[in-house]
Formats: structure tokens, sequence, C-alpha cells
RNA sequence: GGAGGGGUGCCGGAGUGGUUAAUCGGAGCAGACUGUAAAUCUGCCGCCUGAAAUGGCUGCGGAGGUUCGAAUCCUCCCCCCUCCA
């Protein structure tokens, strides 16, 4: 193993861009000195909740990082919370969760690795579930562990502290929340624990419950909140502003395009790797409006598909967006449907009952929905906007149908009995 | 053990017998505009029927009941929260 000590331009890029706080960092840069001088990695702590198994742009904000350290030579320790997960996460108004079966945590914790080491390197990472030690966890133990702390430190986190104000309930196994994950440290014998800026009373709590176990306080890496689509508040799967990490990239490109403008910078401040002088530099063009916003988001569209597709695929979804959003054109590859329909008495024509059609390709959720869109003008047919309820086209033929614009259809339509329809 | 507050549409949150399919905000959708799926403006936003005004159904924690009529009143039940012990 080889552990390498930041130089001075690594340690700026390691321990100042996309950090909000480090405790302490004086003594964070020693132990990387150390470390590189007995070549001994550091342990990185970083936990997940399998009740949650998604990634999504706010989580990767905290493993590229995690990932920097690792360029180094030290090593993650990836913490399954399995025991923790059945808490709940204090932070927020927790609606309690539903417990998981150990099978739903299995399923949820490797599905939760795959998208990890996209970007985390496995090769340097041990994965440690919280049931191998809290499986065998006893009430003494539990109470030992509870007999350190009191009531007035745990107020002091702003989370407790303003639902205590407020006469909101607190339950008593959110208070134990921060207990487990300080133990956590104790166990696997934490040097640095990382998390979000929200998770900074959890890790202080770690610091403490080590040094009262005699060991080495970890330090703690608290890293920035990445602000969600809406431009308002924190990336979170509950809020739906998430862009997740297995998003295909067509939709990963799209959504990272409809992020509002004032979100460019720090979107790629925390989430790629383009330098500060070009961070500079977008923001002085984008204040001077030297720079069309939209070829700045493009660019960051394509370095963030890059990251979890290719660049090809980060092409193919550029070309995308440009052709059906901007352009307005029919993507290829829409699906098909084929619809039977009687036909008219004398010609070989057919009536159509568009909200019929719609419906049977599930494209509108009622005939209501339907006829709205067709009233609000969001309905064309081979290109033509359409506004009757009914038209008459001949049997046989196919027609490309787009709905506002982002639902397309082909409808193939043959001579039948009735209005049953079937997909292709 | 005692006292009190509350459960409303995807979310937040009004509404305390008819004018309430249910104010408002957010989300979502559509249109316009545009430099983008940014911003802004406008509209839509339970289901069915109808071109439409209309009509029918479902709906305010659950089950009953009172009433011409209930989210709103009564009874029982379930759940959540706060305070005093």
């Amino acid at each position: 193993m080889t552990v390498k000590a930041p130089g001075e331009s690594d340690t700026s890029r390691l321990l100042k861009r996309g950090v909000v706080e480090i405790i302490t960092e004086l003594e964070l840069r020693r132990m990387l000195t150390e470390a590189a001088r007995v070549d001994k990695p550091l342990r990185l702590k970083q936990g997940f909740d399998p009740s949650r198994p998604d990634i999504h742009l706010g989580h990767v904000v905290g493993l590229r990082k995690l990932r920097q350290f690792q360029e180094l030579g030290h090593k993650v320790v990836l913490i399954v919370g399995d025991w923790t997960a059945q808490i709940g996460d204090p932070s927020g108004e927790s609606a309690t969760r539903p417990m998981l079966s150990a099978e739903e945590v299995r399923v949820n914790a490797r599905s939760y690795m795959e998208q990890f080491f996209k970007v985390v390197d496995r090769a340097r990472t041990e994965v440690r579930w919280q049931s191998e030690w809290y499986g065998k966890f006893d009430l003494s133990q539990v109470i030992r562990l509870t007999s350190k702390f009191t009531v007035a430190q745990f107020l002091a986190r702003e989370d407790f502290a303003k639902r205590f104000q407020a006469g909101r309930a607190i339950a008593i196994t959110e208070l134990l929340y921060p207990l487990l994950q300080a133990y956590d440290s104790v166990v696997v014998q934490a040097d640095v624990e990382f998390g979000g800026i929200d998770q900074k009373f959890n890790c202080l709590v770690g610091r403490e419950l080590q040094a009262m176990e005699g060991q080495r306080s970890q330090q703690v890496f608290l890293m920035p909140l990445l602000v969600g689509r809406d431009g308002k508040l924190k990336m979170s799967k509950s809020l739906g502003n998430y862009i997740a990490v297995t998003e295909p990239p067509e939709d990963m490109y799209g959504k990272v395009m409809s992020i509002p403008d004032n979100l460019i910078v720090p979107y790629f401040e925390l989430l790629t790797d383009v330098s500060d002088d070009e961070l500079a530099r977008f923001r002085s063009d984008l204040e001077g409006d030297t720079v069309n916003p939209m070829d700045l988001k493009k660019r960051l569209a394509r370095e963030i598909v890059t990251q979890f597709h290719s660049s090809e695929a980060a092409r193919a979804g550029e070309q995308h967006f440009e052709s059906v959003v901007q352009r307005r054109q029919v993507p290829e590859n829409i699906p098909e449907f084929v619809l039977s329909l009687p036909v008219d008495a004398g010609a070989g024509m057919l009536t159509l009952d568009i909200p019929q059609a719609l419906l049977a390709t599930r494209l509108v959720k009622s005939r209501g929905e339907a006829k709205r869109l067709i009233a609000q003008k969001a309905l064309k047919i081979e290109g033509k906007a359409v506004e009757e309820e009914a038209i008459s086209v001949p049997v046989n033929s196919a027609l490309t149908i787009t709905l506002g614009k982002r639902r397309f259809a082909v409808l193939k339509l043959v001579s039948g009995p009735g209005k049953e329809s079937m997909k292709v």
C-alpha cells in the first residue's frame, strides 16, 4: 500500500473545494502527513441508510470527495446502516418508516453499492454492516452507551432544539440515532467521518464517544448540501427535486438542463472537475451576461452524463435534447400501438375517438385529462395541431402523435371488431 | 391518571350544516414567450357523460346515525401530538 501526502495544489482542492467545515482542519492535515509518513491509510467512514437505496447527485458531492481521498491511498469504510434505518433519520419531520425485512435490506444494499461504486473505488473500500455489532448488543450495553450523554447535549442540536421549543414530538429512538452512528465510529475506528453539513451533530457525538472509549477522535469532514432542481431546497428523493445516478442519459441530461441558472456554478463546483480558474470565469461570464447560460448548462450536462455513462451517451443525450426539446422534433424509437376499430359503412375510413386512443396508449390517465390537453392545444397529429376530439382517418394509417413536449406515440389503425387496443 | 389539540386532495394548509369537488400556496401538466426542460406570464389540475351550459358518481381517519341536505352536528372506534402528574 502506498499512501501519498497531498501536494499543495491537491490540498487546496481536497480541503477547500466543496467543503463547508472540517473539524479540525489542522488535525486532519497532520493526519494526512502522518499517514503518508508511516504509509498507513486513513479510515474514512461513510454510512448509508438501506431503506433509501437511491443515490442522487446530492450524495455524489460527498462520494467524489471520498474518491479524492482514495486517490491518495486512503480507505473508505462504508457502513450499511441496517439498524439505524429502523429508527429513521431525525433530520426533518421524519415519518416513521416501515421496518424492512432482512431480505429487503440486502436487496437495497446491493443496489446502493452498485451506484456507490460508480464514483467510489471498490478496491479501496471496506463494507461493514451494523448488524455485525448491533445484532448482539444487549440492554446493558445500551444503558452504558446512553449513560454517557445528557439531554442538554442533545438539545444543542438545532433540529432537536427547534422541535423542542415548538412543542413538537421527538421520539426517544431519535435520540438513539446519533448514539448508534457514533458508536459505529468506535467499532470501525474511523479516522475521518464524512457527511453533509446536516450530519454535523451526529459526527461530533462520534468524536466524543471515541475519546471516551480511549480512541483518537475522528475528524469530521462536512460538505454542502446540493440544492435540488427546484433551486431552493436540498436535493432529496422525498422532495422529488433530485437527479438519480441511475437515470438514463437522455433524462439525466434533460434534468440537468432544467436546473435554474443560479445553480450552474455550484453544480460545476461540486460535481465536476473543472478548474477553479474556469469556475471563476463562468461566474464572471454569467454576471456580465457575456455567455448564454444555456451553453454553460449544456457543458455541465455533458460532464455529468459522461461521469455516469460515457461521453457517447452524453453526446446522444445532447442530441436528443436539441432535437426534442429545442427544435420540438419527434424522437426516434417512440412506442407504437395498434388500435383496431370498426370501419364506417361505406368508404374505408374509420372514426378515431382521440381521448379513447390516448387513454389506450396510457399517455393520459383519464379521458378528462385527454380532453383538457386537446382544449389546451397540446395535441399534434402528424405535426399538425388537432383540436377535435374525433377525426376520420383511413384504415391502416399510422399516425405520429405528440402530446405536449414530452409525450409521443405512434398509432397504427386497423379495422377490427371493437375498440380493443394492444401495444406493440 | 387528568386536561387539551388534531387527523382534509401528491404535499403544506383553509374551511365548522347548503353559495364546497372543497379558499390559498407548492408540486405537476399545458400554452405563450425565450437564450434552456432556467426565469416570467396565462390556463388546467378527482372520475364518467356531453360540443357546451348541464347531469351522474366518488371524496375531507374508519363505521354507523341525525337532516330535504354534512368535511362541517351526534355515537362508537382507530391513529397522532402537547401540557400537568
